[in-house]
DNA sequence: CTCGCCTAGTTGCATAATACAACTTGAAAC
DNA sequence: GTTTCAAGTTGTATTATGCAACTAGGCGAG
């Protein structure tokens, strides 16, 4: 293989998952759809950001951030404050309940994984961990170069 | 890093790419939905195969993958014909503009991943891309188990 | 052969995610 | 102060999707 070709299986193995995860992630977990469960564990991670910031990180319209947090947030598993400087900011966190669902979630997604990485070195694991890594962070998380 | 990390990390990121080739699909292409441009894929790879194929391939409903496919023959970008022996097979090919159409998208894509991926070293592109191969097919491809 | 069952595909219906545009409100610049 | 910009919300339309009910063709048991 060269790196013409690599490029080209990397191209598409990376969009037949997204088609599969797309496919197939509602029926998982109905309690939290794809995009609710990467909203709440981008709130975790960041320990709490701005709708602006979620819809950047994921290049969504804002209006569509918007209802999604309006849901979480009806559904008790995020909170809105007003940010104290700026009354126009709005820092969302995760609820203990968030926190919990999505932990569950989490468990259960990471079983999943596990099975379908049984049996692969520690080694290979870990390099591919890796390359994911480095591939998502090679674009800014802007969306201006994360179009992908 | 240990496996569990790893795990967890390839978990993690393959939603995060998942989570923005869904975000984003549509705007790169609008006259190729990223479903469409999939579709289009495999029935190239596979030399033309049924709707039934392309349901289980990638986890979809039938009723999905009819109307896709609906929605392809009148773009003109595939035919259909009904297979000799059962008459309720529809073997599904690519036409000529569904050909051409299909490379083009390809080939704007690819620049897309290459700009993505420059500067890694040749070694790190094949094994990213074998580690991807081998991830998309560690799990049967009817569906059963590639529910991630 | 015929009846019951299976498979391939279509269609009706409801729902969810999404984008775009118009709007509200608050901050900041001048 | 007025204008300009940024954060969010809401109205509207579109699209993808699943499920259920249906049609039509093949297959096996009797």
């Amino acid at each position: 293989m060269d790196a013409d070709e690599a490029v080209e299986t990397i191209q598409r193995e990376m969009t037949v998952f997204a088609r599969r995860a797309r496919a197939s992630a509602g029926r998982m977990h109905p309690e939290l759809s794809l995009v609710s469960y990467t909203l709440l564990g981008h709130l975790e991670e960041s320990g709490g950001c701005r709708a602006t910031d979620l819809a950047a990180h994921y290049a969504l319209d804002k209006s569509t951030v918007s209802r999604q947090v309006a849901a979480l947030e009806r559904a008790r598993l995020i909170e809105r404050r007003l940010d104290a400087d700026d009354h126009r900011v709005q820092v969302l966190q995760l609820t203990d309940a968030g926190s919990e669902i999505l932990a569950q979630v989490t468990d259960s997604r990471r079983s999943a994984f596990r099975e379908r990485l049984a049996g692969w070195p520690e080694e290979d694991l870990e390099r591919f961990a890796s390359y994911l890594v480095r591939y998502n962070t090679s674009g800014r998380a802007d969306g201006v170069t994360s179009r992908l």
